[in-house]
DNA sequence: TTAATACATGCATATATTTGAATATACTAT
DNA sequence: ATAGTATATTCAAATATATGCATGTATTAA
Protein backbone atom coordinates (compact mmCIF):
# COMPACT_ATOMS: atom_id res chain seq x y z
CA UNK A 1 0.00 0.00 0.00
CA UNK A 2 1.93 2.70 -1.30
CA UNK A 3 1.40 6.32 0.03
CA UNK A 4 4.48 8.21 -0.61
CA UNK A 5 3.19 10.16 -3.78
CA UNK A 6 0.73 12.79 -3.26
CA UNK A 7 -2.43 12.16 -4.86
CA UNK A 8 -3.55 15.59 -5.99
CA UNK A 9 -6.87 15.06 -6.68
CA UNK A 10 -7.74 13.01 -3.59
CA UNK A 11 -6.54 15.83 -1.64
CA UNK A 12 -8.11 18.45 -3.60
CA UNK A 13 -11.63 16.51 -3.29
CA UNK A 14 -10.91 16.36 0.57
CA UNK A 15 -9.65 20.43 0.74
CA UNK A 16 -12.73 21.35 -1.13
CA UNK A 17 -15.02 19.47 1.07
CA UNK A 18 -13.54 21.20 3.96
CA UNK A 19 -13.85 24.54 1.97
CA UNK A 20 -17.73 23.65 1.25
CA UNK A 21 -18.20 23.95 5.38
CA UNK A 22 -16.08 26.35 5.89
CA UNK A 23 -17.80 29.31 5.78
CA UNK A 24 -19.88 30.92 8.75
CA UNK A 25 -23.47 30.91 7.23
CA UNK A 26 -22.95 27.18 5.58
CA UNK A 27 -21.96 26.44 9.41
CA UNK A 28 -24.93 27.67 10.26
CA UNK A 29 -26.95 26.33 8.04
CA UNK A 30 -25.51 23.10 8.71
CA UNK A 31 -26.42 23.67 12.45
CA UNK A 32 -30.19 24.57 11.73
CA UNK A 33 -30.05 20.91 9.98
CA UNK A 34 -28.64 19.52 12.53
CA UNK A 35 -31.88 20.75 15.10
CA UNK A 36 -34.50 20.26 12.17
CA UNK A 37 -33.20 17.33 9.60
CA UNK A 38 -35.32 18.72 6.79
CA UNK A 39 -36.00 22.59 6.27
CA UNK A 40 -36.51 24.39 3.09
CA UNK A 41 -35.03 27.32 1.25
CA UNK A 42 -37.34 29.80 2.71
CA UNK A 43 -37.16 28.41 6.54
CA UNK A 44 -33.10 28.56 6.40
CA UNK A 45 -32.63 32.03 4.60
CA UNK A 46 -34.84 33.57 7.06
CA UNK A 47 -33.56 32.03 10.44
CA UNK A 48 -30.20 32.88 9.23
CA UNK A 49 -31.18 37.22 8.41
CA UNK A 50 -29.72 36.58 4.57
CA UNK A 51 -30.87 37.21 1.27
CA UNK A 52 -33.13 34.30 -0.52
CA UNK A 53 -30.23 33.87 -3.58
CA UNK A 54 -26.87 33.98 -0.65
CA UNK A 55 -29.03 31.08 0.85
CA UNK A 56 -29.79 29.25 -2.37
CA UNK A 57 -25.87 29.81 -3.57
CA UNK A 58 -24.82 28.86 -0.13
CA UNK A 59 -27.36 25.12 -0.27
CA UNK A 60 -25.71 24.83 -3.85
CA UNK A 61 -22.33 24.88 -2.79
CA UNK A 62 -22.93 22.26 0.06
CA UNK A 63 -25.21 20.51 -2.45
CA UNK A 64 -22.60 20.09 -5.00
CA UNK A 65 -19.75 19.49 -2.73
CA UNK A 66 -21.79 16.46 -1.29
CA UNK A 67 -22.80 18.10 2.18
CA UNK A 68 -26.65 18.40 1.81
CA UNK A 69 -28.90 16.78 -0.45
CA UNK A 70 -32.35 17.84 -1.50
CA UNK A 71 -35.41 16.63 -2.39
CA UNK A 72 -38.64 18.48 -4.14
CA UNK A 73 -41.64 18.81 -1.67
CA UNK A 74 -44.55 20.72 -4.03
CA UNK A 75 -43.40 23.86 -4.27
CA UNK A 76 -40.70 23.62 -1.40
CA UNK A 77 -37.33 22.38 -2.02
CA UNK A 78 -36.50 20.53 1.23
CA UNK A 79 -32.54 19.94 2.12
CA UNK A 80 -30.88 17.73 4.74
CA UNK A 81 -27.29 16.54 6.29
CA UNK A 82 -25.83 13.27 3.25
CA UNK A 83 -23.44 12.10 5.42
CA UNK A 84 -23.99 12.59 9.53
CA UNK A 85 -20.18 12.44 9.96
CA UNK A 86 -20.05 16.08 8.38
CA UNK A 87 -21.71 17.78 11.59
CA UNK A 88 -19.11 15.75 13.81
CA UNK A 89 -16.77 18.07 12.07
CA UNK A 90 -18.00 20.64 13.35
CA UNK A 91 -18.17 19.35 16.68
CA UNK A 92 -14.71 18.51 16.77
CA UNK A 93 -13.25 21.87 15.45
CA UNK A 94 -15.15 23.56 18.33
CA UNK A 95 -14.06 21.37 20.87
CA UNK A 96 -10.17 21.77 19.29
CA UNK A 97 -10.91 26.03 20.19
CA UNK A 98 -8.08 25.70 22.54
CA UNK A 99 -6.13 28.97 22.97
CA UNK B 1 -28.98 27.49 27.02
CA UNK B 2 -30.02 29.34 24.43
CA UNK B 3 -28.63 28.66 20.98
CA UNK B 4 -30.95 29.89 18.62
CA UNK B 5 -29.43 33.56 17.72
CA UNK B 6 -26.37 32.73 15.63
CA UNK B 7 -22.82 33.28 17.04
CA UNK B 8 -20.98 34.77 14.14
CA UNK B 9 -17.70 35.12 15.90
CA UNK B 10 -17.91 31.35 17.27
CA UNK B 11 -18.93 30.46 13.54
CA UNK B 12 -16.37 32.24 11.92
CA UNK B 13 -13.55 31.09 14.00
CA UNK B 14 -15.09 27.28 13.28
CA UNK B 15 -14.97 28.42 9.60
CA UNK B 16 -11.54 29.87 10.22
CA UNK B 17 -10.26 26.78 11.00
CA UNK B 18 -11.69 24.66 8.56
CA UNK B 19 -10.58 27.03 5.81
CA UNK B 20 -7.10 26.23 7.04
CA UNK B 21 -7.20 22.94 6.46
CA UNK B 22 -8.84 23.13 3.47
CA UNK B 23 -5.96 23.01 0.91
CA UNK B 24 -4.63 20.21 -0.71
CA UNK B 25 -1.28 21.05 0.10
CA UNK B 26 -2.11 21.92 3.89
CA UNK B 27 -3.56 18.44 4.01
CA UNK B 28 -0.62 16.95 2.72
CA UNK B 29 1.52 18.76 5.19
CA UNK B 30 -0.74 17.42 7.97
CA UNK B 31 -0.61 13.41 6.70
CA UNK B 32 3.08 14.24 6.52
CA UNK B 33 3.12 15.74 9.52
CA UNK B 34 1.39 12.47 10.96
CA UNK B 35 3.61 9.78 9.52
CA UNK B 36 6.56 11.69 10.90
CA UNK B 37 5.64 13.94 13.96
CA UNK B 38 7.76 16.86 13.36
CA UNK B 39 9.58 18.24 10.26
CA UNK B 40 11.51 21.34 9.35
CA UNK B 41 10.00 22.94 6.32
CA UNK B 42 13.47 22.30 3.56
CA UNK B 43 12.02 18.71 4.41
CA UNK B 44 8.47 19.92 3.45
CA UNK B 45 8.63 21.68 0.71
CA UNK B 46 11.35 19.44 -0.60
CA UNK B 47 9.07 16.56 0.31
CA UNK B 48 6.21 17.93 -1.34
CA UNK B 49 7.94 19.77 -4.20
CA UNK B 50 6.51 23.17 -4.52
CA UNK B 51 8.67 26.58 -3.73
CA UNK B 52 10.10 27.32 0.04
CA UNK B 53 8.27 30.09 0.40
CA UNK B 54 4.46 28.88 -0.86
CA UNK B 55 5.38 26.18 2.07
CA UNK B 56 6.68 28.88 4.37
CA UNK B 57 3.21 30.37 3.34
CA UNK B 58 1.05 27.48 4.30
CA UNK B 59 2.64 26.70 7.48
CA UNK B 60 2.24 29.88 8.74
CA UNK B 61 -1.74 29.78 8.18
CA UNK B 62 -2.11 26.46 9.56
CA UNK B 63 0.10 27.74 12.83
CA UNK B 64 -2.15 30.82 12.63
CA UNK B 65 -4.88 28.73 12.59
CA UNK B 66 -3.59 26.75 15.81
CA UNK B 67 -3.34 23.45 13.59
CA UNK B 68 0.25 23.43 13.93
CA UNK B 69 3.02 24.77 16.22
CA UNK B 70 6.50 25.36 15.71
CA UNK B 71 9.86 25.66 17.57
CA UNK B 72 13.09 26.16 16.67
CA UNK B 73 15.84 23.11 16.65
CA UNK B 74 19.28 25.38 15.66
CA UNK B 75 18.81 26.66 11.92
CA UNK B 76 15.75 25.09 11.63
CA UNK B 77 12.09 25.43 12.86
CA UNK B 78 10.17 22.25 13.53
CA UNK B 79 6.85 21.82 12.77
CA UNK B 80 4.10 19.37 14.67
CA UNK B 81 0.73 19.16 14.85
CA UNK B 82 -1.04 21.25 17.55
CA UNK B 83 -4.16 18.78 18.37
CA UNK B 84 -4.36 15.38 17.05
CA UNK B 85 -8.31 15.69 16.77
CA UNK B 86 -7.64 17.73 13.62
CA UNK B 87 -5.93 14.93 11.92
CA UNK B 88 -8.67 12.84 12.51
CA UNK B 89 -11.01 15.71 10.67
CA UNK B 90 -9.04 14.28 7.56
CA UNK B 91 -9.61 10.91 8.03
CA UNK B 92 -13.77 11.75 8.63
CA UNK B 93 -14.13 13.69 5.65
CA UNK B 94 -12.18 11.00 3.43
CA UNK B 95 -14.42 8.39 5.01
CA UNK B 96 -17.18 10.72 3.92
CA UNK B 97 -16.41 9.95 0.51
CA UNK B 98 -19.26 8.28 -0.53
CA UNK B 99 -20.90 9.06 -4.44
C1' DT C 1 -53.72 30.61 -18.59
C1' DT C 2 -52.81 33.70 -15.09
C1' DA C 3 -51.08 34.90 -10.68
C1' DA C 4 -48.63 33.80 -6.70
C1' DT C 5 -45.18 31.31 -4.28
C1' DA C 6 -40.67 28.99 -3.81
C1' DC C 7 -36.14 28.42 -5.63
C1' DA C 8 -32.36 28.75 -8.91
C1' DT C 9 -29.25 31.08 -11.98
C1' DG C 10 -26.47 34.70 -14.40
C1' DC C 11 -23.88 38.47 -13.96
C1' DA C 12 -21.11 42.21 -12.04
C1' DT C 13 -18.52 43.79 -8.34
C1' DA C 14 -16.08 43.22 -4.10
C1' DT C 15 -13.06 40.70 -1.34
C1' DA C 16 -9.97 36.92 -0.19
C1' DT C 17 -6.57 33.47 -1.26
C1' DT C 18 -2.67 31.54 -3.77
C1' DT C 19 1.74 31.69 -5.98
C1' DG C 20 6.44 32.80 -6.98
C1' DA C 21 10.24 35.96 -7.28
C1' DA C 22 12.93 38.76 -4.63
C1' DT C 23 14.51 40.04 -0.38
C1' DA C 24 15.13 39.94 4.61
C1' DT C 25 16.16 37.70 8.98
C1' DA C 26 18.06 34.10 12.22
C1' DC C 27 21.32 30.89 13.34
C1' DT C 28 25.88 28.23 12.88
C1' DA C 29 30.53 27.56 11.91
C1' DT C 30 34.84 29.48 10.62
C1' DA D 1 33.05 39.61 10.74
C1' DT D 2 31.83 36.55 6.87
C1' DA D 3 29.71 32.88 4.48
C1' DG D 4 26.42 29.41 4.21
C1' DT D 5 22.12 27.35 5.53
C1' DA D 6 17.22 27.57 6.96
C1' DT D 7 13.19 30.03 7.19
C1' DA D 8 10.16 34.21 6.92
C1' DT D 9 8.31 38.25 4.74
C1' DT D 10 6.95 41.49 1.12
C1' DC D 11 4.91 42.40 -3.03
C1' DA D 12 2.40 41.86 -7.34
C1' DA D 13 -0.28 39.15 -10.37
C1' DA D 14 -3.42 35.39 -10.95
C1' DT D 15 -7.23 32.95 -9.38
C1' DA D 16 -11.06 31.87 -6.44
C1' DT D 17 -14.93 33.03 -3.59
C1' DA D 18 -18.83 35.95 -1.84
C1' DT D 19 -22.68 39.07 -2.35
C1' DG D 20 -26.73 41.17 -4.23
C1' DC D 21 -29.66 42.50 -7.92
C1' DA D 22 -32.24 41.07 -11.63
C1' DT D 23 -34.26 37.56 -13.91
C1' DG D 24 -35.55 32.73 -15.00
C1' DT D 25 -37.95 28.35 -13.93
C1' DA D 26 -41.05 25.07 -11.49
C1' DT D 27 -45.17 24.21 -8.97
C1' DT D 28 -49.78 25.12 -7.26
C1' DA D 29 -54.27 27.10 -7.15
C1' DA D 30 -57.91 29.59 -9.19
Amino acid sequence: MKKSVLNVAKLEAAASKLRAIGHPMRIAIIDMLNDEPQMNVTKIYKGLGIEQASASHHLNILKTKGVLISKRDGKKILYSIKNAALSEIIDCINRCSDY
